[in-house]
DNA sequence: TTGCTGGGACATGTATACATATGCAAGATA
DNA sequence: TATCTTGCATATGTATACATGTCCCAGCAA
């Protein structure tokens, strides 16, 4: 695997960052990357600034890079932004979805329930949840959902892998809006998917709080 | 004013878009930007970059830049999808926003009422938007709605100035949204801006089909 | 001891030269 | 005549050298 493009040094980059392996603080310095990739500072520059816009780097003094470092604060505005988007997409999608569509979404919920290995229900959740997003016909507002995803992803990464325990309750919560969606209730699926990512964040700072004491 | 800075230089292109003044389908090379700010390439290839991030600018043939040229479905997935983000925002607001800030929501909202100059209306409309953005109190959701404007304002401005027929109707509106909030109904504030915001849609459609006539 | 000042180190910012890819047109060949 | 090939024009992609700005620390002075 030959690194030679700005495109392939960014999604490696953003790949890494996505994946916790590097952590938020960690300095990203153009020479260093360059060398290490084994290109010219050039395409990590570039690299690197589409990393600040995708809000995945910051700058701190002398204008170095480093990895994104968030504050509480900003995780609850996050995950609330991302609520937004998320239920404004699945409200659509209960209007606009066909009957392909909504037949594929009962399967995957009824895999999901057949599941109980939490990586592969990782994988069913994001199909449940992508299906949603085209179901919307609205690919704006999808691909705002994936920027803001982006950065969940990262953080969530670099601070704990998928818990068992909210499997149940993710379960009857894809449930639910399934039946909001099939009964075509746009403003039921909308609250009940802003309560889903919701509940999703609550977890999250749940598993935080503990692991604080 | 000279610009020397690749922020400068992105800056005075967005703003040359927004404005109109480089309607879409207008190529954007390098070497040619480059003589006419007086910079070399670098910075003005950075400020291209970033304009393709943020969908003001595409690539066509030899992967060359253009202002982006929108089609009519594209226009209505913006709209809806500022839409959502828009009343998701207001929603917020509606439950947060402080006393103080729902007195001069009061005032910007008196102050459109007696206003009848279609250009004073569109700066007092400006602030009445950005209170229920900053008093929403996610910065995040904010940012996203600005993205998401800027590209419509992009299209507006190619396209067409502000209209005096529809100031009455956006009075209406503003003013029903006010209510919603000062009686802290977060749904019914969610439900009229989406509909406030597909009506200033239909509306520039209505305009672009009379045009087309 | 404390505070100010100047220089050096180090990071990004910019300029320029060269590399690469692609569309187009002209010309050769079947 | 139609088609394929080849070369050129032109645009972006990358490498490298130089410019700029800022932080830090050493050293001197009050």
């Amino acid at each position: 695997m030959s690194i030679r493009t700005a495109e392939n040094i960014f999604e490696t980059l953003v790949d890494g960052i996505v994946a916790g392996r590097m952590p938020p603080g960690e300095p990203l310095v153009e020479k260093a990357l360059a060398e290490q990739f084994g290109v010219s500072r050039t395409p990590v520059r570039e690299a690197l600034h589409r990393l600040e816009q995708a809000r995945l780097a910051e700058r701190g003094a002398r204008r170095a890079f480093f990895v994104r470092q968030m504050a509480p604060d900003d995780l609850a505005e996050l995950f609330e932004a991302a609520g937004e988007v998320e239920s404004g997409l699945a409200a659509l999608a209960a209007n606009r979805m066909s009957e392909i569509e909504r037949r594929k979404l009962e399967a995957i919920l009824a895999e999901g329930d057949a599941c109980d290995d939490p990586e592969a229900y990782g994988a069913i959740n994001a199909r449940f949840h992508d299906t949603l997003k085209s179901g919307a016909r609205n690919a704006i507002l999808a691909a705002t959902l994936d920027e803001l995803n982006l950065r969940t992803l990262a953080w969530r990464a670099a601070n704990f892998h998928e818990d068992a325990s909210r499997l149940e309750t993710s379960r009857a919560e894809h449930r639910g809006i399934t039946e909001a969606i099939l009964a075509q209730d746009a403003e039921t699926t909308r609250r009940l998917m802003r309560s889903h990512v919701a509940s999703s964040y609550i977890v999250l700072t749940d598993i935080l709080a503990r692991r604080a004491e």
